[in-house]
DNA sequence: ACCGTTGTTCGACTTTCGTCGAACAAGCTC
DNA sequence: GAGCTTGTTCGACGAAAGTCGAACAACGGT
């Protein structure tokens, strides 16, 4: 399986931005956002796993996270250091706002 | 004529990195961030002006810009004291990004 | 009062996005 | 190999977003 995993700055901030701005997306980054690698199917998010493959599928050619295969499972990333990085600030900005449900 | 100018605090995260995921408004926020009050009709976007005002009013209420009206024309300037309070980081991230396209 | 300017609002249309079930692929275990 | 687990892909669907022309409203000037 082909992983599209592009470079940070080959992809527009406007596709970064939208990438950020969905509500479970943002959960998503959150739970990264604790450190470490978490599974696919360890994310409590309340809907399908088409959904939740098709969000995780979105923050990866953000290029928002790095994904590793082993096995059936799938291990996420955040891409914490690049993000800092390219884009100082937006990552803090965006996890400490207030967590309005 | 009621403008619609929500408290920061108030709007969704989501929504605000919703308005700036847009090629559009985020010229138009770049061209604020200049400083100062710019005339609605003097942006150069290269879209009709009914796509203009909508963008404006997204703009407007996802709290990132604020709009006085003088006779005809509309003035509108950029919330950066307040977004720099609420989302340290954010604005300047998102500017200082290259201007890809 | 008339006309031009400035900007909003109203459909309408097209495209994109989020969502799901079903089918599929790949790996693990017995 | 059979069966289970994990995750992706494929339509399909409804909702939301971007775009425009046309109509409208408000103001200013002559």
């Amino acid at each position: 399986m082909e992983l599209h995993e592009p470079e940070l700055r080959d992809v527009p901030v406007t596709a970064v931005l939208a990438a950020l701005a969905d509500d479970v997306r943002l959960q998503i980054v959150r739970t990264l956002a604790a450190g470490g690698e978490h599974v696919c199917g360890t994310f409590e998010l309340g809907i399908s796993k088409a959904t939740r493959s098709h969000h995780l599928k979105v923050l990866r050619e953000a290029g928002l996270t790095r994904t590793r295969i082993a096995g059936t499972s799938r291990y996420v990333r955040l891409r914490r250091d690049e993000l800092d990085r390219l884009y100082p600030g937006l990552l803090d900005a965006v996890l400490t706002a207030p967590t309005r449900s």
